[in-house]
DNA sequence: TGAGACCACCGAGGAAACTG
DNA sequence: CAGTTTCCTCGGTGGTCTCA
């Protein structure tokens, strides 16, 4: 396809060549073709090429080859990135131009940017750049300017740009002394990274062929489609707050620091890191082992933070949480305004703890020394209780039984106390049965499943 | 606020299976 | 064989989430 793209463009250069000698286009207009001609051809030989660069001296800040996340040509297409097809220059992309005149085959040593723009809304009912950032690997600003759009600001998006009237009132710097200032700043091999960069590309009309995008990278919801914002991957991975100024909106330094840390961060574990998609697997639901993966407070690069300027007690005094702590709590907050019953062993009753002062109506609760005690009791809350809780610890039971047959007569046994409990229920009514397994922090040998049943008796609808 | 992408849900419509 | 039920597909809609 690459090659094809850059025949057919080829071929529009003979074509212009041509035209050229009836008179119909200027010899700056040709000059300006062959130079982009090169670069268009530089641009997909070394877009290309990315898949078959070997594992070579891998950088020494890295654990694996960055070239690994670098974004193929195919996702270039899928992604929305600007890409210089056949024909482009009278077409959607016209007014793009490249960051080099030449591109340099990209390497793992090659030096990666953090880049990130606000746009605010113009009256051609378009998105037009209004302030663009690029950070170094040291996290340094080398690059920060506001940019004044061509049409009329109709809407500056303060919430989210940060930009307002007065800040562009003084400013002259346009689109194209932008892009021929990234044009200087950028080595030809310069690896561009950004979340959802696409964005910012279509905003600065740029064309670059190396880029690697921490939406894609980090693939937290295990959906192929879903990307995570900035904000959050870098509060989970980062332990870093940013987009915090509410109306204020953002800064684009932050956004291209944030997205650039993510991509390092990333970079010091390996290939599957953060990707659910992958195989990855977050630690634990654990708290506190989340927050052991996170980078330490010491370890943190300084970030050139607005808010950090404006007010230091505000800053990342919270711990990252991680994507997946315990939701138990939220049910049971949802639950608050049910007649709730729970029924549960002593030892389960541990893990209401936490959660019981965090509750304005403590749910009808009874602890008991066994599971047959639970079980006996909740024969008599259920003819009372539309909602019952009842919490066993059947996964460890289960998993210690020494055979097949004692396995089977233990689950008989479940079965009898769950049909009684089902049988003393009064109608339309839900008892939902917990079963502990093991905690995920004991040995994998004692890891045992839990499970839950919801038995409902005598459905109020038809199925 | 607006655009874009994706997904879950729901209803319509048609085909296949079932029943009397 | 006719009527009913079930199953499946498809398209529309609304919700969610991203970006600025």
């Amino acid at each position: 396809m690459m090659e094809a793209a850059s025949r057919g463009w080829e071929d529009g250069v003979t074509r212009t060549q041509r035209a050229s000698t009836l008179g119909d286009i200027d010899a700056l207009k040709l000059s300006n073709v062959l130079t982009t001609n090169i670069a268009t051809s530089s641009f997909f030989k070394n877009l290309s090429k990315l898949d078959s660069n070997p594992d070579d001296d891998i950088h020494p800040d890295d654990k694996f080859n960055r070239l690994k996340l670098l974004l193929k040509p195919d996702e270039f297409v899928k992604l929305g990135y600007p890409l210089p097809m056949p024909g482009f220059k009278g077409g959607r992309y016209k007014d793009f131009v490249f960051t080099s005149d030449n591109y340099k085959e990209v390497t793992s040593r090659s030096p990666m940017f953090g880049m990130d723009c606000e746009m605010c809304l113009t009256s051609i009912n378009k998105l037009e750049l209004a302030s663009i950032s690029v950070v170094n690997e040291k996290l340094e600003c080398i690059y920060h300017t506001l940019v004044l759009p061509y049409n009329k600001v109709v809407n500056y998006l303060t919430k989210f740009s940060g930009i307002t009237k007065d800040m562009l009132q003084t400013v002259t710097k346009r689109l194209e002394n932008v892009q021929k200032d990234l044009q200087k700043l950028l080595p030809p091999d310069a690896i561009l990274v950004g979340h959802g960069l696409c964005n910012d590309f279509n905003a600065t009309k740029i064309m670059h062929p190396y880029v690697i995008d921490s939406a894609e990278i980090y693939k937290v919801s295990g959906r192929h489609s879903k990307t995570s914002s900035l904000k959050t991957l870098s509060k989970m991975f980062l332990n870093l707050k940013i987009q915090i100024y509410g109306s204020g909106g953002h800064d684009p330094t932050e956004d291209a620091s944030a997205s650039l840390q993510l991509v390092q961060w990333k970079l010091k574990h390996d290939e599957t890191y953060g990707n659910m998609l992958m195989g990855w697997v977050p630690p634990t639901d654990s708290y506190y082992d989340w927050e052991k993966m996170c980078p330490s407070k010491s370890d943190e690069k300084a970030v050139d933070s607005k808010q950090e300027r404006k007010d230091s007690s505000k800053i990342s005094t919270e711990k990252a949480i991680g994507p997946f702590r315990r939701t138990d709590k939220y049910i049971f907050q949802e639950l608050e305004h049910c007649n709730l019953a729970v029924i549960t062993t002593a030892r389960c009753f541990k893990n209401y703890l936490p959660i019981l002062p965090t509750l304005s109506n403590i749910p009808l609760m009874e602890v008991l020394s066994g599971n047959k005690q639970v079980s006996q009791r909740a024969r008599d809350f259920v003819p009372n209780s539309r909602l019952t809780f009842i919490h066993m610890e059947m996964g460890i039971k289960l998993s210690q039984c020494p055979n097949k047959a004692t396995r089977h007569r233990q689950l008989r046994k479940l079965d009898k106390r769950l049909h009684r409990i089902h049988k003393a229920a009064i109608p339309k009514s839900i008892h939902v049965y917990v079963f502990s397994g093991s905690s995920l922090n004991v040995p994998f040998e004692k890891h045992s499943n839990g499970f839950v049943l919801v038995g409902i008796k005598d459905l109020p609808f038809k199925t």
